[in-house]
DNA sequence: TAGTTAATGTGTATCTTTATCTTTTTTATT
DNA sequence: AATAAAAAAGATAAAGATACACATTAACTA
């Protein structure tokens, strides 16, 4: 997949507009390189991946969409504790989905929990909040390892 | 308080002293910078900390330390989508406590829950996993901000 | 289609964290 | 105590992610 999906671009591209916000095809090409996977990703892994839709795309210009694309609510930040900043495009289809990261292998498995979020909610409420952005991340290891001695696991959702 | 409590000194005394490492003049007085809050600080604010014990701690030090203490378990590294990271010494005494984060004050609110706790763990042993470290960090907005327009709001555990 | 103005790319700056290197300090051994 | 060996210290430079500045380009508006 090369494109966004349509529903996806055309949100986007409406916020954009409703917002007095151009839309330059190097925009265009970023949405789509964040959209066309359901993979994370750094902002320079999404650089690599606009620049084959269209080679102009700029480092800088990639930091400056990617704030946007969070604020429509279509793609989430994702702090995995690593040293850059990742980006969760499953937000869309997902979201509430939380990180389970392996220490060892460092695949990532996402996971939903309807428990969890209802029971998340009416914490957050009866403290007096609004609640928005909501990040579980575990990190642990995958039993397999002890016996095995390495992961193979790979999950999505 | 310009000491850390005694157990948790002796804990991490003993923990390098197992390792074999030094115990330094400097190392003291991180270790009672680091635990004699219970507020959240950054390898910096900790340096400044630091120095008015002995103000011949370098930076340096202080980000050779830090990781040691997380080691020992008694301090929690604490990513809160800022720049810098966070340090959270309050992990000895609430091991499993989430945060609240106020976007528009800025204000932490720390809250533990033992139904989060279980079902985190079921969940994450049913996908095949030994959790270890979790972090629940939920951002969002006091309510009084809507009426009032400011959170005075100021909460710990 | 011309004018306005936001958005772009390039290069540079900043900020946090890590690595290097030389000197100092701690601990073990006479 | 004196000394040697090793670890840790400070100072400084380097690295890496992100933000900024500014001149140029291109998208929308009338």
């Amino acid at each position: 997949m090369t494109e966004a999906p349509p529903d996806i671009k055309e949100k986007i591209l409406t916020f954009m507009e409703s917002n007095g916000m151009r839309i330059t095809s190097q925009r265009k090409a970023i949405i789509d390189a964040a959209f066309s996977t359901t993979d994370h990703y750094t902002a320079e892994e999404l650089l690599d991946r606009a620049r084959t839709m269209d080679s102009s795309v700029s480092r800088a210009t990639i930091y400056r969409t990617l704030p946007v694309l969070v604020k429509t609510g279509l793609l989430r930040e994702l702090d995995l504790g690593k040293d850059q900043m990742h980006y969760d495009p499953n937000y869309a289809t997902h979201p509430n989905h939380n990180h389970l990261i392996c220490n060892n292998c460092g695949k990532i498995i996402e996971f939903e929990d309807h428990c969890l979020d209802v029971r998340e909610n009416v914490l957050v409420k009866n403290m007096g909040f609004r609640p928005g952005n909501v990040q579980l991340r575990i990190q642990g290891n995958c039993e397999e390892l002890e016996t095995k001695g390495t992961c193979s696991r790979r999950e999505k959702e």
